[in-house]
DNA sequence: TCCGGGGTTTGATCTGCATCAAAGCCCGTG
DNA sequence: CACGGGCTTTGATGCAGATCAAACCCCGGA
């Protein structure tokens, strides 16, 4: 476990997964992936009973097709955890690193049988899919009707709402990442940043950091509703132990909705 | 449960699931809902512990922005069955009938404590939003970097994988839901019709109803691989009670995959 | 049979974003 | 300090798809 507990306020977030892969072990459940930027983790082959968790830095869902156009389909923070669209081997998909990160990653295919009608494990896997696809359903509201501005500024607000208010936002994606996530071309993603600078909405204190200036002007200009807490830590994954109000939002996964009433 | 049996292939589709919400019960745990064109269930409001089963007809998971632009997620079919992105009421979805359908609402939101732990129903429950992950993300791909003609070939081609080769192809969508599923205008989707008429890709027998002559050639034109089997019927989603493969894809609720290998 | 309305097709035009291209900026290296 | 490469910004131009508009088709009703 010791190698796991690498970025102190990101060990928590595995631990609760970890802890599952323990119940019986052969070997040490978790592998570390350093990467650079660019560096990938490819889905596996066969049947695929793996999960990954980001524990530093950031990364991303990658989609290629043949002619080399890429689409991200998301981007993944320091204490998220994928678990899948990799999980299989049909597809074009990995796994990115967008600056220098630290994966976890957590393989279950041998000597895990208990983990299969574990409910606790089932309820936290399903919080995770259940998290990234109401995530992945948004982006495709945003990329089938929102024009170039609209989805930059939409983006550019739900990056800042991960941090505290009023603090500044780090961005750790180069033009070409934002514009591959959002359907766009890097030039557009620069010219619209441009024009969001000229308006006030952001101030840029360099290509890779801003600022809000006025949080409620901003919201007004959004097309969608910001989600309540984007990314709560999964904390409490297997404490709640079925007090929860949603029975398969098992104990304290429910990624999102704790915080409302 | 009789009331359930509406449409004799669907039931079967369904059953598994109910199976789950009848193992105590205060009432009947399905409802039926008879949509006309149009019809819509909204989400529901608070913790919500429903899913519904399409059993007839077609359906959309529908978003919509304050000014009326209207994005649809993803399309239900008979047999399919969503528990997802409609359980929060905080975003504008809801499900849409696009022609006069039937579906079933399975409410569990008192008297079924047991379900939170019945390993059988997570996996169940996991199977099925997985495979709505993998469908939006691959949406996503669509959406972000393909342009008009490629969507409509890609969507046209995935709707005829739903029938037997050769058979003709049944088009319950308008023109304009067919372009908010795309992203597109109803007059564009228009226009990418006549255009594939003409090279000989499909042949149209009707505005809703069509054929492919040549699926090989259909397939060499394809952006991205054709998913292997975009909907089994998730038959024995109960039966297998632990040889699957994949642990958290339990007993044969794994809605792809099982014809790979 | 005529009429009316919703969906579809097609045409003409406009525009937002991609494309191509050239500077500018930043930063690490010799 | 000069150099070089990658990223970013900005400009000029072209094109795919939106928009506006008209005609058409299919059906049901009077």
């Amino acid at each position: 476990m010791s190698t796991l507990a690498e970025p102190a306020d990101c060990a928590s977030c595995v631990s609760n997964l970890c802890r599952f892969a323990q119940t019986e072990g052969p070997g040490r459940p978790g592998r570390l992936h350093r990467l650079d930027r660019g560096g990938r983790i490819g889905a596996c082959s066969g049947p695929c009973v793996r999960f990954w968790t980001v524990l530093s830095g950031t990364a991303a869902i990658c989609h290629t097709l043949q002619d080399g156009r890429r689409q991200i389909a998301s981007i993944e923070r320091a204490g998220s955890t994928i678990g899948g669209p990799m999980a299989q081997d049909t597809s074009p998909i990995w796994l990115e690193a967008l600056e220098p990160s630290v994966v976890c990653e957590i393989d279950l295919s041998s000597g895990f049988a208990a983990l299969r009608d574990d409910p606790a494990f089932l309820k936290v896997m399903f919080g995770l899919v259940h998290a990234r696809l109401e995530a992945t359903t948004r982006h495709v509201t945003a990329l089938g009707r929102l024009d170039a501005a609209e989805r930059v500024t939409l983006f550019l607000a739900e990056t800042a709402a991960l941090v505290p208010a009023g603090e500044p936002v780090h961005l750790p994606l180069s033009r070409e990442d934002i514009a591959d996530f959002l359907g766009l071309k890097a030039e557009t993603v620069s010219r619209v940043f441009s024009r969001l600078k000229k308006d006030g909405l952001f101030r840029f204190l360099s290509p890779t950091a801003y600022e809000v200036p006025d949080p409620d002007a901003l919201a007004h200009r959004l097309p969608l509703p910001l989600p309540r807490r984007p990314r709560a830590p999964l904390a409490a994954a297997s404490a709640g132990d079925g007090s929860g109000p949603a029975p398969w939002k098992g104990g304290g996964a429910a990624p999102q909705g704790a915080d409302r009433a």
